[in-house]
DNA sequence: AAGGACTGCAACCGCAGGTGA
DNA sequence: TTCACCTGCGGTTGCAGTCCT
């Protein structure tokens, strides 16, 4: 298991391409952010060679992208995000990037990482494969509806609350236009169209906010829109306010799969 | 308190596509 | 047209922190 020790040079042949592996130093970050200031992004291997930094432009280029970047988010992954990550991954699979430029400041990284940790996580609970249609099932009709359960639950607490009294975190609405200065630059003219149908919707639904999303338009050999029939299920989904709240309560999905099974059965008989 | 199991995440690798000489 | 190089993407690995027994 020694794949690469912290901070190790490893050796080679040619001793001026001795490269850097493992975590990053402080020292390091600070020589990558100042390079980029000057010189700007791109260019990974020119940074790397004429930085001084003995590291690949490869690795130059993934930790300016996934951690010094100046509009990368971390912290935990929002209702709205996880929402939007579940829905854009029915779309479109794991097309991580390209999820990841739908939700602003996040990396395909952390995206890729979400999926893998907590989504694959509830597969493995349900003792299914992600990609199975039992699987699908659930995300369509639990996990999402209750994803949007809590998404509404927070957002009408929030406005029964003023200012800084909020009990519930502040979640910002992932497409909602930020006070941030140059946020903006970071959005292409498609975020900016999201941003601004994801504040329209806000005040009314977030289902709505989907009617609008790009690439929903692939159909499969069936004529049938997987995204288009997905949606419709979401929005006919229909258990009782007192049945969400049972949902709610229970975080284990054990109980959750008899209920999707019963579901499912019901629909497809 | 200790140590094994689990989890989250940073970072690496291989591959494919793009680009320019 | 071909080849070398660069960049970006998705998959995978392994460390460090946390949890559990």
């Amino acid at each position: 298991m020694e794949e690469y020790e912290q901070n190790s040079v490893i050796p080679t042949n040619d001793e001026d391409s001795d490269v850097r592996k493992g975590p990053w130093t402080e020292e390091e970050d600070a020589v990558l952010i100042n390079y980029v200031s000057v010189h700007g992004e791109g260019r990974w291997n020119n940074i790397a060679r004429f930085s001084g930094l003995k590291r690949t432009g490869k690795s130059c280029r993934l930790r300016w992208l996934n951690y010094l970047r100046p509009d990368v988010r971390r912290g935990n992954i929002t209702l709205e995000e996880q929402f939007l990550i579940l829905k854009l991954h029915s779309v479109w699979g794991n097309r991580w990037s390209k999820i990841a430029q739908y939700l602003p400041g996040r990396t395909d990284n952390e995206i890729k990482n979400y999926w893998r940790t907590r989504v694959q996580k509830q597969a493995k609970h349900l003792r299914c494969e992600v990609d199975s249609s039992l699987f699908k099932e659930t995300m369509r009709n639990v996990w999402m509806p209750r994803l949007l359960e809590r998404i509404h639950a927070q957002s009408s607490a929030s406005t029964c609350q003023t200012g800084e009294s909020a009990v519930t975190e502040p979640s910002r609405p992932v497409f909602a236009p930020t006070s941030e200065p140059g946020l903006d630059q970071f959005m292409s003219a498609d975020q900016q169209f999201m941003a601004s149908e994801f504040s329209a919707a806000s005040s009314n639904s977030l289902e709505t906010q989907f009617s609008t999303f790009p690439d929903q338009g692939h159909v499969n050999g069936s004529g049938l829109d997987p995204f288009q029939s997905g949606l419709d299920e979401l929005c006919d989904w229909s258990y009782s306010g007192d049945e969400v709240e049972k949902l709610w309560k229970d975080d284990s999905f054990w109980s959750l799969q008899d209920q999707l099974c019963d579901q499912t059965s019901y629909s497809y008989n």
